[in-house]
DNA sequence: GGCGTCACG
DNA sequence: ACGTACGTGACGCCG
C-alpha cells in the first residue's frame, strides 16, 4: 500500500460519542493503518451496513464525499474523502479500490437504507457491490401501517430503536451548501451513526417481516431483487436526441406565440386594457378574467372554493365563448414547453449523455413504481408534437416495447373468479364489446362503436370503484341511466359484485386491503363516519388489490427477464417501466430472441386460469413503439 | 410550501 | 342533499 494514499500522514480519530440518547464509538479513518484494521474487521463480518455521503441527490452526477460502515451494534466508521476542510483525507479512488474486495465479497451480506442510491454512487466510481441482501427502506415500507408515516432513517430509528437522530438539515445548520462543507468531525458522527442505525434496524425489521411470512416473501423474492433491476435500469438510462427535442421546442414556441397573439388580439378589441398584461399561466388571473370580465358561468369550484379553470371547465365554456378554448391550447403548449422540452434537456447527464430517471419502490401505496427527476412515466403519448420521438435507441440498436393488454381487468377476473369475465378472456372475446352487449341487451356482433366505448368506460370504472354519480358524469348520461348500467354490469359479472362486497368487508375487519401476494395497504378511513370519506376508502379497498397485483406481476416479469438476459449474456437492457409496459433497448440482432423471452416471461409471470396477453412493438424511437 | 393544473397508466 | 372516480410527478404562481 502506498503512502501516496494520503495527502499527509495523520492519525485517525476514535472517540466515544453520545448521540441524543445513545452512547457509541465513532471512528474517523484518515490513515492507512486504520483503514487496514477496518478492512480486516469488515472481512471477518457476516453482515455490514454501508452508507455513502454525497454532495447531492443525483447519484450519477454528484460526487462521493465520504463513506461509512457498521458491523456491530456499538461502533460506526467514517472515511472522509472530499470534505472541503483542510485536514488530511484518504484518496477517494484509491481507497475505494482497496475496499473493492469487501464490496465484491459475496460472503459478506450488505445492508443499506435505500441501496439503489448508494449502489449508483459506488458504480459511478467503478465499484460493484455483491450480496445486497437487506434494504431497510424497502422493509420498512412493507411493514408500514400508515401511509402518512415517513420511513426515512431518522424516523425509523426513533420508531423502532427509540433512538432519535440528527437530521441532515440539522447537520447542515443552514450554512453549509452541501455535505462536503460539513466539518469532518460532525460528518463522521452523522454518517457513521447512519450506518450504525441501519445495521441495528435490519435486525428489528427482519424480525417484523418474518412474523408475516407473505410479506417476508415479497421482500426477499420480489422487492429486493427488483431493487437490483431498477438499479441497472437507472444506470443504463435512455438516450435523448437534444437537437430533435429542440426542433420540437421551436415548433411549440411558434404555436405558443400564435395562440398568445390571438388571445390578446381578441381581448384588445373588446375588453379593458388592463387585461393585456394578464399572465395566462396564472390560474388566479385567468379566473378573474373569465368570471369577472367575461361573466362566464362558474362550472366547478376548486378544493379551496376558488372558481375552477381546469380542462373540463374550459372545454365546457368553450361552447359559449371563443377565449376558453384558446386558453386551453395555450395551457397545453405551455405545459409541453416547460415540462417536456426545457426540463428534459436539463436532465441529460453530462457524463453519459443520457437521461437517468429515478424509480421509487416505496412511494406508491398500491405497490406501483414511481418515476421522478425526471418522471419518464408521464411523457406525452400523443403524437401531436412527438416528444417521444426524441427518445432514441443508440445507433445499431432498437427499442422493444411490451405491453400487457388489459392487465387490470384480467387481474380482476382472476381475483373475482368471475365465470363470465374469465370466459371472455379465455375465448379472447373483446371484453369491452362483451360488456356493452350485456348492458345494451344487444348481440355482441351488433355492438356499435359508441356502445363499445361505453362498455370500455364502465369496465375501467369498475376498477376505480365506480359510483353512479361518477359514471353519469363521465358518460354524460342521467344518474338513473348510470344506475341501470351498473346494475346490468353486476348482473352479468355476478362474482365481481360479490368480490367487491367481500373485499370491503374483510378490509373493514382487518383494517387493510391486500394484493394477491399479500402486500397490505391499511385504510383507517374505513372507520369514518363521514360518508364521502368512507366511500373514498371503500374505493381504495377495491382498487388497491387490482392495481397492486398488476404491479406485482410486472415486477416478477422484470426480475425474470433481467435474469435471463444476464444468463444468456445478451446486450438487451430494460430501460423503462410504465406500469403495464416495459421498454428495452437492444442491438438489432437480438430482436427475435429477446422478443420471445420478454413475451414469454411477461405472459407466464403467473400461472393463472386467466391468460395474460402481451403486445410487442419494435422501433427506432419511443414514438414508434407507442401504440 | 400550498395550490391549481395537467401529463401518464 | 351531497358530490368523487384509482394511482402518480412537475410546473408556474403566489405568498
Amino acid at each position: 500500500m502506498q503512502l501516496s494514499l494520503f495527502d499527509k500522514p495523520q492519525k485517525s480519530i476514535s472517540k466515544e460519542v453520545k448521540t441524543k440518547k445513545l452512547k457509541w464509538k465513532c471512528h474517523t479513518i484518515t490513515d492507512k493503518k486504520d483503514l487496514e484494521k477496518l478492512i480486516n474487521n469488515l472481512k471477518k463480518s457476516k453482515e455490514i451496513a454501508i452508507d455513502t455521503e454525497t454532495d447531492g441527490l443525483r447519484p450519477l452526477k454528484n460526487e462521493l464525499v465520504g463513506i461509512s460502515f457498521a458491523f456491530n451494534k456499538k461502533e460506526g466508521y467514517y472515511i472522509p474523502f472530499a470534505h472541503k476542510e483542510d485536514t488530511p483525507q484518504l484518496n477517494r479512488q484509491k481507497t475505494l479500490e482497496i475496499l473493492k474486495p469487501i464490496f465484491k465479497n459475496s460472503k459478506i451480506k450488505k445492508i443499506f437504507h435505500n441501496a439503489k442510491f448508494d449502489l449508483l454512487v459506488l458504480k459511478h466510481y467503478g465499484i460493484d457491490v455483491e450480496n445486497v441482501f437487506f434494504d431497510t427502506l424497502i422493509a420498512a415500507n412493507l411493514l408500514r401501517k400508515d401511509e402518512g408515516e415517513k420511513i426515512n432513517l431518522k424516523f425509523l430509528s426513533t420508531k423502532y430503536l427509540k433512538e432519535p437522530m440528527y437530521t441532515f438539515k440539522q447537520i447542515m445548520k443552514g450554512k453549509y451548501k452541501d455535505f462536503s462543507q460539513v466539518p469532518i468531525k460532525a460528518a463522521s458522527e452523522y454518517s457513521a451513526y447512519d450506518s450504525l442505525q441501519t445495521f441495528k434496524l435490519k435486525q428489528v425489521l427482519e424480525k417484523g417481516l418474518k412474523q408475516i411470512p407473505e410479506l417476508y416473501k415479497i421482500f426477499k423474492n420480489l422487492e429486493m431483487p427488483l431493487s437490483n433491476v431498477l438499479f441497472k435500469m437507472e444506470l443504463t438510462g435512455i438516450k435523448l436526441n437534444k437537437e430533435k427535442l429542440e426542433e420540437i421546442g421551436k415548433k411549440i414556441d411558434k404555436e405558443l406565440n400564435k395562440v398568445e397573439t390571438k388571445i390578446f388580439a381578441t381581448i384588445e378589441n373588446k375588453y379593458p386594457k388592463k387585461w393585456l398584461s394578464m399572465n395566462l399561466n396564472s390560474p388566479q388571473q385567468v379566473q378573474n378574467f373569465l368570471f369577472d370580465e367575461l361573466k362566464l358561468p362558474v362550472v366547478k369550484k376548486t378544493i379551496k372554493g376558488q372558481r375552477g379553470t381546469g380542462q373540463e371547465v374550459l372545454e365546457e365554456l368553450s361552447k359559449i365563448h371563443p377565449i376558453p378554448g384558446m386558453i386551453l391550447k395555450f395551457r397545453e403548449l405551455s405545459k409541453l414547453k416547460s415540462t417536456y422540452i426545457k426540463s428534459l434537456i436539463k436532465e441529460i447527464n453530462p457524463k453519459t449523455g443520457r437521461i437517468h430517471t429515478s424509480f421509487s419502490q416505496t412511494l406508491v401505496a398500491t405497490g406501483r413504481l414511481a418515476s421522478s427527476t425526471p418522471n419518464l412515466q408521464n411523457i406525452p403519448a400523443t403524437t401531436d408534437h412527438g416528444i417521444r420521438s426524441a427518445f432514441e435507441a443508440e445507433r445499431g440498436n432498437l427499442f422493444l416495447s411490451a405491453d400487457y393488454s388489459q392487465v387490470e381487468l384480467r387481474v380482476l377476473a382472476q381475483m373475482t373468479k368471475d365465470k363470465n369475465l374469465i370466459a371472455a378472456f379465455k375465448d379472447s372475446t373483446d371484453i369491452h364489446k362483451k360488456t356493452a352487449s350485456q348492458i345494451f341487451n344487444v348481440p355482441i356482433e351488433k355492438v356499435t362503436k359508441q356502445q363499445r366505448q361505453v362498455g370500455k368506460r364502465i369496465n375501467f370504472s369498475i376498477i376505480y370503484g365506480l359510483t353512479p354519480y361518477g359514471l353519469s358524469k363521465d358518460l354524460g348520461i342521467k344518474l338513473s341511466k348510470a344506475k341501470e348500467y351498473i346494475e346490468k354490469y353486476f348482473d352479468t359479472y355476478k362474482n365481481v359484485a360479490k368480490w367487491i362486497e367481500k373485499t370491503i368487508k374483510e378490509a373493514k375487519e382487518k383494517g387493510y386491503t391486500k394484493t394477491l401476494m399479500g402486500k397490505r395497504r391499511y385504510i383507517s378511513e374505513l372507520k369514518e363516519k363521514n360518508r364521502t370519506l368512507y366511500q373514498a376508502a371503500t374505493r381504495i379497498a377495491i382498487n388497491t388489490p387490482v392495481q397492486g397485483t398488476s404491479a406485482e406481476i410486472i415486477k416478477k416479469a422484470m426480475i425474470k427477464i433481467n435474469k435471463i438476459l444476464e444468463d444468456k449474456k445478451l446486450k438487451a437492457k430494460m430501460i423503462l417501466q410504465i406500469h403495464d409496459e416495459l421498454i428495452l433497448e437492444l442491438p438489432k440482432e437480438e430482436v427475435k430472441k429477446v422478443e420471445k423471452i420478454v413475451k414469454e416471461e411477461m405472459e407466464n409471470a403467473v400461472k393463472w386460469v386467466v391468460p395474460l396477453e402481451v403486445a410487442i412493438n419494435i422501433g427506432k424511437n419511443w414514438e414508434k413503439v407507442t401504440k
